[in-house]
RNA sequence: GGGCGCAUAGCUCAGCUGGGAGAGCAUCUGCCUUACAAGCAGAGGGUCAUAGGUUCGAGCCCUAUUGUGCCCACCA
């Protein structure tokens, strides 16, 4: 066989597999009514930047568990494409755009969507090739955007339907306006943080009187636009305020004092300024009361024309100059400093505005309850499952979702309003004319939210709303593979799209996954600079590595740290600067990539010393001990990696995967069988071969959905059938190699070699020096089957197999294993003292389990109540270390 | 104010339906043994946050407490 290199170089072979497999169109998806559909829609990543740690541990996930599928005979679909991300798009272009001096509106709506297509292309196509880098195995040919053709054509249909529905609507809501981004934003495009702020205390002059009442608030400013003061009804102090007139400071309108609920008696003064206009509880006192809506700012958060002499201010100077303004007028009474929750743009990061706006909404009650029912009955999992709490929760308490974007990178909102009649006509084509009278339309201005669009993705991308084959195949999908941080954005939205319009969920597993943070646990981010780019880590270590390291070690739905070093190194307490402070290496990825050289030389190892061109397994018979043991490992490893993945426990597969071939194959397995392999004449010869590449190759299927391209690599250079290990079968445990007698005996032997390693390197004697075994033992049938395995894996010069104790001589180092003693004549090294404090040691270790081994088996309600199993176990091990106390007793007795 | 995590070796974290505490890195000792020094062989290191409870048996289940992180929420 033609061997590998000999070193292990990813960069070497990664991009080369790659571009075979997309030739070969493995990826490619058919609908194939003999086999079982599979499918994952990929969370399309925005077309705003590059790849990032997020991303990688995303698609990490999808492409083991569609590489797993596909292996298992699964049509298996992995859905690509990327999302035209509104508002964050907009801005990078826009802000492209101001170092040219120019703003959107200088070009235009039609100038400035070029401008942003141009951005799409390049972006979007530099991200799908940054996915290829990792191996992700997605269709490609089926390739989608979220503002191509289909997608446009199926953002229409449940437009309008959902219009037609009576479930979208327009109206003036409160809703939450970005001054920066100048756009409305959905409930959960808000993010609250914490600021401190100041509660100022204001009196607002009675009518007719001299008297006058505090009112407390954290917003001076919207003052301009109060329209009431409230109380509760029960507050003793002010219930004869009720309907009484106020002058509204500053301005001098006449506002009433009401009564509502509302007002909380015992919270700050207990009278409330109402702003129904700037704020979402005023706004619904003021729906009650029937008060006016007095809207005071404008579109970029400045005052308008209803702030007389603050007209033009910004917010926050105008709120100054009305605190001194109240001041020097004698009608600020305090100003306490109160800390408070802002909602912010998750976008931008400005401080949102509550705002009186008219803008569309879906209508969520009616869609909620059937997507709570799906989840509650089980159509879709979460996994984990205490995800499902939190869609829940917010499911339960959903507001109505504001769809519609004062931007112009989108999909424009299909409805046309009539110059002549004011008539709104709702139409999936482009219409020129109204309806009703026949006069011109023109269409609305806005675009819908971002995540409307993302929302159809599971149905969108297979043709919906056309009834295609792929559809119908591949829908519902199976696994959505997606961070906690989008289950509201995304998740949710999916569900109750999906029921709504095809019926179905859009799939029936959702695999949770945390974020990838950084080496001190915080999240990466532009600004603190403390992000790693994926490609760089590809371009040291290799995509497998990187791989391996996003999966090892990492409980679903957690976060995962990512430490890397940096050079000159970032010092205590501060930021790395990517200017100055450079990633060279990283230690868990560094860990990985030693784990992919070791695999690379065993199966170096493995070639060198192979000769057959047909790996076919020998008859029993002609198993050895080690070969027995080796399978049967590998038989439980197989249905123990298969379980894991089937149970989305991705983690515990992998180091399993990670143990097996490290411990089991190389320590173990290929230095038992170096005497064989080495020795021409040896008639086990073959067998050993046969064995070795077996389990190697197996072990590469097993490995391949983690680490697909060494495992590609290796797997082609081993005897194999079939042109890619990508397309081959995964491994099924065979019973019929089950050899559980023959393995237990073999690690009795193991463990009398790790014994005597054990001795000889407490003692510091050098490999070169060997030295006589004996062993006294009942089970000499077993022991003496790892003669060769002794002088090899432990120095031994030669090995005595006896029942009599009493062929140990005096000057003899022992160590007593289960089955066996083993003496090793050490006679110049042998210190009385030293023996009998190692002995006393082993003699208490063996009390102490033979203590606790007799303890259960003594206690009556372990005997009734545990497995039988449990108990037969314990039994044995009772007896063989029972066995073992008396045999370091008696050698105790010898000094 | 509600909800959800996390607390296990010096560090970062696993630990699947309860049945003798694990890995990687770091530390110590000895080895260039003809696949691999990106390696081999060995060693040290843990009252599994605390206090109760359930159980024959608890890192795992229940309750409370402490610390810590996140999400949601209209207290002006």
């Amino acid at each position: 066989m033609e061997n590998i290199d000999k070193n292990y170089d990813p960069s070497s072979f990664e991009d080369r597999i790659y571009k075979t497999w997309t030739e070969k169109g493995y990826f490619h998806a058919k609908v194939d009514k003999n086999k079982k559909p599979f499918t994952i829609v990929i969370p399309p990543p925005n077309v705003t930047g590059q790849l990032h740690m997020g991303h990688a541990f995303d698609e990490t996930l999808q492409d083991i568990l569609i590489r797993y599928k596909r292996m298992q005979g699964y049509s298996t679909l992995w859905m690509p494409g990327t999302d035209h991300a509104g508002i964050a798009t907009q801005i990078k272009v826009e802000a492209e755009l101001r170092k040219e001096g120019l703003s959107r509106y200088d070009l235009g709506r039609e100038k400035f969507l070029e401008r942003v297509w141009d951005w799409k292309n390049e972006y979007g196509s530099r991200i799908i090739n940054q996915l290829k880098k990792l191996g992700s195995s997605c269709d490609w040919e089926r390739e989608r955007f979220t503002m191509d053709e289909g997608c446009s054509k199926a953002v229409r249909e449940v437009f309008v339907n959902l219009y037609n529905k009576g479930l979208i609507y327009q109206g003036p809501r409160i809703i939450n306006w970005c001054p920066h981004c100048v756009t409305a934003l959905s409930n959960e495009e808000v993010e609250h943080t914490e600021q401190q702020g100041n509660f100022w205390h204001i009196k607002y002059p009675i009518k007719g009187s001299d008297d006058f009442v505090v009112i407390a608030t954290t917003r001076p400013e919207t003052l301009l636009g109060d329209t009431a003061v409230a109380v509760n009804p029960e507050d003793e102090r002010y219930k004869n305020l009720v309907g009484k007139t106020l002058i509204l400071p500053l301005v001098g309108r006449e506002i009433p004092v009401i009564a509502d609920e509302y007002v909380d008696k015992d919270f700050g003064t207990g009278c409330v300024k109402i702003t129904p206009a700037h704020d979402p509880n005023d706004f619904e006192v003021g729906k009650r009361h029937g008060l006016e809506i007095i809207k005071v700012l404008n579109d970029d958060a400045t005052i308008n024309e209803f702030g007389g002499k603050y007209e033009g201010m910004d917010r926050y100077e105008a709120r100054k100059a009305m605190v001194a303004d109240l001041e020097a007028e004698g009608l600020l009474v305090k100003v306490e400093p109160h800390s408070h929750n802002v909602g912010t743009c998750y976008r931008c990061g400005s401080t949102v505005e509550p705002i009186v706006s008219k803008q569309w909404f879906v209508k969520m009650q009616p869609l909620a309850k059937p997507a709570l029912d799906a989840v509650n009955a089980g159509r879709t999992r979460f996994v984990p499952e205490r995800f499902t709490k939190i869609y829940n929760n917010w499911m339960e308490g959903v507001f109505d979702w504001c769809i519609s974007r004062q931007l112009w990178w989108g999909h424009r909102i299909p409805a046309f309003y009539c110059d002549a009649c004011g008539e709104t006509t709702v139409s999936k084509e482009d219409i020129t004319v109204c309806p009703k009278c026949g006069g011109k339309v023109h269409q609305e201005e806005d675009v819908l939210d971002t995540w409307f669009s993302s929302a159809l993705w599971p149905f969108s991308t297979l043709g919906w709303p056309d009834n295609t084959e792929e559809l119908k195949y591949f829908y519902p999908t199976d696994v959505l593979v997606t961070g906690y941080d989008i289950i509201f954005f995304w998740v949710s939205r999916m569900i109750f799209s999906g029921l709504e319009h095809m019926g179905e969920v859009p799939f029936k597993h959702v695999f949770i996954h945390g974020l990838v943070r950084d080496g001190k646990g915080e999240k990466m981010s532009k600004s603190k600079g403390n992000g790693v780019d994926p490609l760089q880590i590809i371009d040291m270590y290799g995509a497998d590595a990187l791989r391996l390291t996003l999966v090892t070690g990492v409980a679903p739905g957690n976060d995962m740290r990512f430490p890397v070093t940096y050079d000159p190194p970032v010092p205590e307490g501060q930021n790395p600067n990517p200017e100055v402070n450079k990633i060279v290496g990283s230690k868990t990825v560094e860990a990985s990539r030693n784990f992919a050289n070791k695999i690379w030389n065993a199966s170096r190892f493995t070639l060198m010393n192979l000769d057959i061109d047909e790996c076919r397994l020998p008859e029993k018979d002609e198993l050895l001990i080690e070969d027995k043991w080796l399978l049967t490992k590998f038989n439980a490893l197989i249905s123990e990696v298969t379980e894991n993945l089937d149970k989305f426990e991705l983690g515990i597969a992998v180091s399993k995967l990670y143990d097996f071939l490290w411990d089991n194959f190389c320590d173990w397995y290929i230095e038992l069988v170096k005497p064989r392999l080495f020795d021409k004449e040896n008639p086990s010869r073959l067998a050993a071969e046969n064995v070795l590449c077996y389990v190697l190759s197996n072990a590469m299927k097993l490995l391949h959905p983690f680490m697909p391209f060494i495992t590609e690599e290796i797997w082609q250079h081993l005897p194999h059938e079939g042109e890619s290990i990508m397309i081959s079968d995964w491994p099924k445990a065979d019973e019929s190699l089950n050899f559980d007698e023959e393995a237990r005996d073999m690690e009795k032997i193991m463990a009398a070699i790790k014994a005597v390693r054990n001795i000889r390197t407490e003692k510091n004697v050098p490999n070169s020096k060997k030295a006589k075994l004996i062993f006294v033992t009942k089970q000499g049938d077993v022991f003496s089957q790892g003669k060769m395995f002794f002088e090899k894996l432990c120095s031994a010069l030669e090995t005595v197999i006896t029942e009599n104790k009493a062929d140990i001589p005096e000057t003899a180092v022992t160590a007593v294993v289960d089955g066996a003693e083993i003496a090793i004549p050490l006679d110049e090294l042998v210190n009385k003292d030293e023996e009998i404090a190692r002995l006393k040691k082993e003699l208490a270790r063996l009390e102490g389990e033979v203590k606790r081994a007799s303890g259960k088996l003594n206690n009556q309600g372990f005997l009734q109540k545990a497995p039988a199993k449990l108990i037969e176990e314990e039994k044995s091990k009772l007896l063989s270390y029972e066995e073992m106390l008396k045999k370091v007793k008696e050698s105790l007795l010898k000094f």
